[in-house]
DNA sequence: GCGCCATGTATAG
DNA sequence: TATACCTGGCGCA
């Protein structure tokens, strides 16, 4: 379940359970199994992410990528190991981390590697500002949008524009801004961009602080409305996403679903519209 | 139990 | 644009 929040509390969380710790690293499925033995025993010094990227250091100075793709897991463990061992895995673990106190299984990965620091660099630079980091320069991405015709829908789930949005961000960040996902990058002005920005950043933190996705404001929430929480795998409160043909939490218009960048966007026809005609006095 | 779909991306055609 | 990756939850028999 990865957008950019999931591997900012990954990094954040397996830091805090192994850095500074000797760990035992496997590989139980065997596709992992090579690099595994080379940082078997190895001081897991920090882990970090970079919009969807996981980088995880070690003290010999290896360097293992992760990216989890659609479907991968990495569940981390605390508390103190039985007798000091983990478990036996379930199912296909490509990468087991064991420490004193805490054990961690890597599953359905699209790319676990080691890498070196070139190609740590070559990825990071391929990826846009990152909301989440402190270092993040939202201006490469305003540069790039400001003279995109791309729909903005497109640019946001381009992480060489912006790394770290998803599906869902993209979705709920366009509704909570009100703009239409199919406007023209270079059609946004410099304020709106600055809006969406602080927006994310406000979003992600708060995905990073209660570990799902939620976007829905106060004013907006079940409670407030008086409707059903919403029953989803992933767990949040969200307008438009996932909702389509039902009806928009603000105005009531029906949600609408299409393909774009590959994915299946959601927006309100009504509340997105992208000529919004102005009130007569 | 089965088939579909999903918070993603790389690669082939 | 289509497919591969290869996991898990859900709706439906």
């Amino acid at each position: 379940m990865p957008e950019g929040h999931t591997l900012f509390r990954l990094a954040r969380d397996l830091s805090a359970a192994f850095a500074g710790q000797r760990v035992v690293v496997s590989s139980p499925q065997g596709r992992f199994a090579d690099a595994a033995d080379l940082l078997n025993g190895d001081v897991l010094e920090s882990a970090e992410s970079w919009g969807k990227h996981l980088f995880i250091d070690f003290a010999g100075g290896q360097t293992v990528h992760i990216h989890l793709g659609l479907y991968g897991s990495f569940d981390i463990h605390a508390g103190d190991l039985q007798a000091g061992e983990a478990p036996a895995p379930v199912g296909q673990v490509r990468l087991r981390i064991v420490g004193p106190s805490a054990y961690a299984d890597l599953r359905g990965a699209t790319a676990c590697e080691l890498v070196t620091d070139e190609q740590r660099e070559r990825i990071c630079d391929g990826l846009g500002p990152d909301p989440l980091r402190s270092d993040a320069d939202p201006d490469r991405a305003w540069r790039r949008i400001k003279r995109s015709r791309q729909p903005i829908g497109q640019l946001l789930m381009d992480q060489s524009v912006l790394a770290g949005v998803g599906n869902v961000y993209r979705a709920e960040v366009l509704f909570r801004q009100r703009i239409d996902p199919m406007r023209p990058g270079h059609t946004l002005r410099r304020a709106q961009f600055d809006a969406l920005w602080n927006d994310l950043v406000e979003l992600l933190a708060e995905g990073v602080r209660v570990g799902r996705i939620d976007t829905v404001r106060d004013e907006h929430t079940p409670e407030a409305m008086g409707r059903a929480p919403r029953k989803d795998d992933h767990g949040g409160e969200v307008y438009v996403y996932r909702r389509h043909e039902q009806a928009c939490h603000v105005c009531g218009a029906t949600v609408r679903t299409a393909v774009l960048a590959g994915r299946n966007l959601f927006w309100c026809p009504r509340c997105q519209r992208r000529f919004r005609s102005r009130a007569v006095g």
